[in-house]
DNA sequence: CTTCACCTTTGACTGAGTCAAGTCTGGCGG
DNA sequence: CCGCCAGACTTGACTCAGTCAAAGGTGAAG
């Protein structure tokens, strides 16, 4: 099969040491295709791809929250939840960008972080805490939703 | 601290088209007290509030809710919602701050934005998107839970 | 072939919030 | 002074996203 475009997701599962199951690669393959897709999503997903890999019958809802729990557990997946919207995923790639999200229609794109590396790092007033991650969102409305109105 | 005699909030309601009522200004002054309280921290604070004001009834849930939507509406109020928590309420006063949240205790506090007026707000590659508001939240473990482990 | 750890299913359950429809109230027009 | 009515509040059913607990499969190490 000509997997070569795709990453290679059970090879990515052993080296987490997760057992390389077809439920676990069809949903890392969903969060590869369609960035941030919520939970319940990547299950219709699941039930009606028509690609090489048989999805069986479907994951059950327990399953797939299993699923993403253990991928996010392992950092092969990133889950991120705006105000409002239930969690979405998308393929964990350490690349440090942030997140538009369209205060109309809660479409969310990627942007990569706008001032050179990891500034939202940066050392700030936070006596004692210590800091392992920053998150940045900017709200505001899409080009669609902006166009429609 | 005591901040010279709690602010006139009925003066507030009324400026933003708002009717003046007991409920709204005993869910401003908890806010105002206890920053960052959910819905359900907000109603038991109603419901054991040793004040002045008589509680009266406790307020109903949706009746609640209404009333925080309406403080949201009318910009007397922010909403706050990390992944993993409900949504927590602080007073709105546009001094463009972000949060700390601890991923231990979920405990939030506040943070001056660290670099100058609202850098966040810097243009950033996004062809089309309105930007209109920047939300920065940092993850990371507070002190209490750094010690505790 | 067995076994045990890991994976998955089932179904009940919770927490946070929404919907819809009815009731109360207080300030205004008459 | 009275009745009206919009805005404030209540009630109760409901939804959605996710969790818990316990039982059932499965596959690779031994």
């Amino acid at each position: 099969m000509d997997d070569s475009g795709r990453q290679d997701f059970g090879a990515r599962l052993r080296e987490r040491g997760l057992r390389n199951t077809p439920h676990r690669r069809a949903v890392l393959e969903a969060a590869g295709r369609w960035p941030h897709l919520t939970a319940a999503e990547i299950a219709a997903s699941l039930d009606d791809r028509g690609d090489g890999m048989r999805a069986g019958a479907g994951l059950s809802r327990q399953g797939l929250y299993n699923v993403l729990d253990d991928l996010v557990a392992a950092g092969l997946l990133r889950s991120v939840e705006p105000a409002g919207s239930p969690a979405r995923f998308e393929l964990e790639t350490d690349d440090n960008h942030h997140h538009l999200v369209c205060r109309e229609c809660g479409r969310m794109q990627d942007v990569p972080c706008a001032v050179g590396a990891a500034p939202c790092l940066d050392p700030l007033e936070a006596p004692g805490f210590r800091v392992e991650q920053a998150e940045v969102t900017w709200w505001g409305v899409c080009a669609e939703c902006a166009a429609a109105s």
